[in-house]
DNA sequence: CTTAATTTTTAGGCAAGACTAAAAATTATT
DNA sequence: AATAATTTTTAGTCTTGCCTAAAAATTAAG
């Protein structure tokens, strides 16, 4: 089918493309740890093969096709994720090594099995939606915490940087996956807010903000 | 660590040793389904990093650290297998080429978390010992029905060939993993054998006596 | 609107792993 | 023991996926 490396590419750009009419090539080369004359390279093979529509110098995004590719992949990486948490006792932040390698198996009994299995899960243990056979997932409103407005409320259900120091933070501060917050205030000055987790106030400076995921109320 | 393709390559080589003191590079050519010359390459190239010793147009052989390496891909390939059968459904003649991409998966937690789910299985869905984190197994004395003289008894624990035909003839003799057979009369001139399957005898060919795994009682 | 900075592409190379064809070594045959 | 047949290696290519350095295109700045 497509080479491991394809399937890496397709993932990055369908993840980078929210919304956005072209993913550049920057982008991906920042978020594949490549060089950008490597992804150029990589864009007129996804091209040829339809999986994607590539624009000199403008950048590229994928075809309906590639879509539905990456929507098969993020099917399976996900899925693996459910499987190592809730079957081999992984915790939700040592998987996502593992299943990048996972999600290039090739075989469709066994992805469909696997779901079975696990009793058709709808999201992973992020709480990103599992799509089904056909592509097809829940939306849900999953933001990072820094794009919300004084008043928002919202349950943590997710970290982007998963590091140890930013774990031992967290439990400083008794957040976990599935605590409220609520944003009393934002300061424009500094970028930081000030939110309410547990009834009591704390400050949070824009780094962390940009690296926690909140599903709003 | 090892690349896949390595990794291949010491499976062969350690299922053509058994015994022999070097293996051809023909025998290992025509195992993988490569050239010759591919071989050569490889083999110069596992000797460089001490995993077999090469000897020029005589063969090769794995180091300690090559068969070590070897029985820790042979434990993922049968844990696989294993989970395949026993928690995804598999037949056991299904599962080969999904284990031999999953053998490959870099994860010293996810394969000891595996073993562990399943119960720390000691054998295969085909009667094969399944090595521990160590690299040590239970022998068996699984033996070629072909290899067998007069008198011998055992069980039929395995198949060479797993082609739908092949699996179809057995049906029709009510021979299955597990069937009690015994050697009744060897036929020097075709090779055939007389065994009895079931309380009654049947002829058999050569052709078939190969492709049968029987454990000795 | 022209120059400077940035982004992207092209050109040329490298490593892994495969291949073909030819050369060299080994084994078999007479 | 000499020649024939077979096996193995060498030499040279190809593809994939990556890289660096230089050229070209685009965007930003004065």
């Amino acid at each position: 089918m497509h080479s491991i490396s394809e399937e890496n590419y397709i993932k990055a750009i369908y993840h980078l493309q929210d919304g956005k009419a072209l993913v550049s090539t920057n982008e991906i080369a920042g978020r594949m740890n490549t060089k950008a004359s490597s992804v150029t390279d990589m864009l007129k093979k996804l091209a040829d093969k339809k999986l994607a529509e590539y624009v000199p110098y403008k950048g590229a995004r994928l075809t309906d096709n590639g879509v539905q590719c990456a929507n098969q992949i993020i099917r399976k990486h996900r899925l693996w994720e459910v499987f190592l948490v809730e079957k081999l006792d992984f915790s939700w932040d040592e998987v996502h090594d593992v299943a990048e390698q996972l999600e290039h198996i090739q075989s469709q009994k066994l992805i469909d099995q696997l779901d079975k299995h696990l009793g058709f899960p709808k999201k992973d243990p992020h709480g990103d939606p599992i799509p089904d056979r056909h592509g097809n997932y829940e939306k849900t409103n999953k933001t990072i915490l820094s794009k919300l407005k004084k008043g928002d409320k919202g349950t943590l259900i997710g970290l982007i940087d998963s590091s140890k120091n930013f774990l031992k933070y967290l439990d400083k501060q008794h957040m976990k996956l599935g605590t409220s917050i609520e944003i009393i205030e934002y300061e424009e000055f500094d970028l930081s807010y000030t939110i309410k987790v547990n009834e009591s106030p704390l400050q949070i400076s824009k780094q962390i903000a940009d690296n926690l995921y909140i599903k709003l109320k």
